[in-house]
DNA sequence: ATAAATGTTGGGAGCGCTCCCAAGCCCTGC
DNA sequence: GCAGGGCTTGGGAGCGCTCCCAACATTTAT
């Protein structure tokens, strides 16, 4: 049914060679070939089959874009982080010519698991993958990095860290500064909420929280830390656990969680961020729309997935050695929920 | 580097065609043949490579999944439309052993929108595709109609509707229901806000509306009728022109919406559901965590993609006929922004 | 003018698989 | 005992492209 390099060529009284460098743009061949043959291309729509392509070059054009969590955790999401990552990786691969394979799955159970990241491994079909949760692809990443597969995870591998290529952002000193910028502000019993314990931006960002607090001579009662999950659910159940232990403040490590903690808080009547200062993470559009609005850590979401690409497309094309690790910058947004704009302020906020 | 299936033969001493068959279950091969050469199969982890096979086969086993919208539209939604379709296609795609591809883009511009769609059109990696947003496609569709490119739309297309496979929800009916219900209730001056005027979806809910007013004898004032975006900000603004108008209900054709409304009825001191009822549309999870909790219409957001899917599938496989299409159900889900729980049944709820 | 360098073109081989056909095998039935 | 049928097996011919090499044409340098 489809034409192929030979019927162009027959057409354009060429060979299947000169129609494919012309196709390649490859330099040499004669400008009256070259025209005559994009003539007969155009005239026939003529699409180059990318199947028979990817066999001779041995190349794809694809990247594989892996999500290995359970639904609920990723788009149930209002946080929307991880299509936000993914648009990131979109946006780079196509701008190149590159296809985006999509991987969800691995929805808990070890079986199901396994052979999820079985297929993804097995099936060479991309050039190179990015791995969105490092920590919960844990055992892809096992697999995949003693292989010649390209790939570069979001977020810091728990295991291997020094072997693969990876973007994320200094969590340690993001968190540090969250809580030095609490300190300032007067506060001295705070609390941390954080993510699960295996996951590295969780546990970084309890470090730099202890980091903060010991800098500035201040004991933690080791009740003020507190693992989760990056929900709103945790930050509620979370909230209420700590509410007894008279804080002044809490550091929640998600914003999702800031979102819990403000709820609860004030259910129970604690005014923030008079009575109780909130600092979350993220900057997601929601903490915009609390009331206090969040004060939060922003960081580049969707520039960390086109980084990403950016640097597995580096890898692919040989031009940067492996591994490349790479910490992307985050900045304070301060606004209301921890207390550093006084009053008047406020009310230039809203005049 | 890689092994092929000659030298699988070779080592288990059949020849290619036999490990072919060994590999595709083709039942033409003696039991001892068969065994010896699995084993070779798993000692060597030998994987056919699947490139070579699309070609030979000209089947890709990949589904395209095509969202041509806005970036912003997408995934900075706190509803996650796209994203649960998205997984509710890639569950169904992947159990069918298909992988998916994602195509992200066509960002507003007409350039822009025109090369993406015909680099979706002209690589023919897929066996099928998805379009998750027929009114934003329809240049897509325009070019794959009278292809024997195979596709299915979510949501009815403007144009072609009797040629294309499509799946959504019977937008009439639920719209239908949900002003019934209002009416039900005693509300008389009954607004509508809704999406853009070029959506099916959009569109079909103001007929629904209509119907249900027209039935009950009730004139509708074409000022109750608010066409603007899916979006919380369409709502304020939509609501802020209508507070004058004097209604007692609002009917906000999605969940989006429908918080925009609220907040601003909340603003404007105007009691839900005493002074004005609200019924929204999608019942997403936000609308649980709104006071008062949101009465709306439930579509299956997920099934729709998983139904799509399931379709597509049959396409490929040639079971059914083109076109196809579906109406998935709906149901109103009552909750508190109607007005029709009485004060004793929220006591009871809370209780 | 002529050798050498350069530019242009065509064809063969190969990427790794599937599918078809023919050949060889064994078994059954007359 | 031998023809005819069904299993099992191997090899050839693609799928549609790229890439290499050799052949030929055209310049350029001497």
């Amino acid at each position: 049914m489809n034409l192929n390099l030979e019927d162009i060529a027959r057409l354009a009284g060429v060979s299947r060679s000169t129609v494919s460098r012309v196709i390649n743009h490859h330099p040499n061949v004669s400008p009256a070939t070259r025209e005559k043959v994009w003539q007969v291309i155009q005239e026939q729509k003529f699409h180059p089959n990318q199947i028979a392509r990817m066999l001779a070059t041995q190349r794809t054009q694809i990247l594989g874009i892996v999500v290995s969590q359970t639904a609920a955790v990723f788009f149930d999401d209002p946080s929307a982080y991880f299509p936000t990552l993914i648009q990131g990786i979109a946006e780079v691969a196509n701008q190149q010519n590159y296809s985006t394979l999509l991987w969800l799955g691995g929805s808990g159970e070890g079986e199901n698991h396994e052979s999820f990241h079985r297929q993804i491994s097995h099936n060479h079909l991309a050039d190179g993958l990015v791995l969105l949760s490092a920590s919960a692809s844990h055992p892809l990443i096992a697999r995949l990095v003693d292989t010649p597969a390209l790939f570069v995870t979001i977020e810091r591998p728990r295991h291997f860290a020094e072997r693969v290529s990876y973007v994320t952002i200094d969590n340690v000193q993001a968190a540090r500064t969250a809580v030095e910028h609490l300190i300032q502000l007067g506060r001295r019993k705070i609390a941390i909420i954080t993510g699960p314990l295996l996951n590295t931006d969780s546990h970084d960002r309890v470090i730099g929280y202890q980091q903060a607090m010991e800098a500035a001579g201040l004991a933690v009662d080791p009740r003020w830390i507190v693992y989760g999950e990056f929900n709103t659910d945790t930050g509620q159940r979370a909230m209420k656990s700590l509410l007894p232990l008279g804080l002044d403040a809490v550091f929640a490590a998600s914003d999702q969680i800031a979102l819990g903690v403000l709820q609860t808080l004030r259910e129970a009547g604690v005014c923030v961020p008079q009575d109780m200062a909130v600092v979350g993470f993220d900057d997601l559009p929601a903490a915009t729309a609390t009331t206090p609005q969040l004060t939060t850590i922003h960081h580049p979401i969707r520039e960390k997935g086109a980084y990403a690409t950016r640097l597995l497309l580096g890898l692919i094309e040989g031009s940067v050695p492996e591994p490349q690790q790479v910490l992307l910058p985050t900045h304070l947004v301060i606004r209301q929920s921890c207390g550093a704009l006084n009053a008047q302020d406020m009310a230039n906020l809203h005049g």
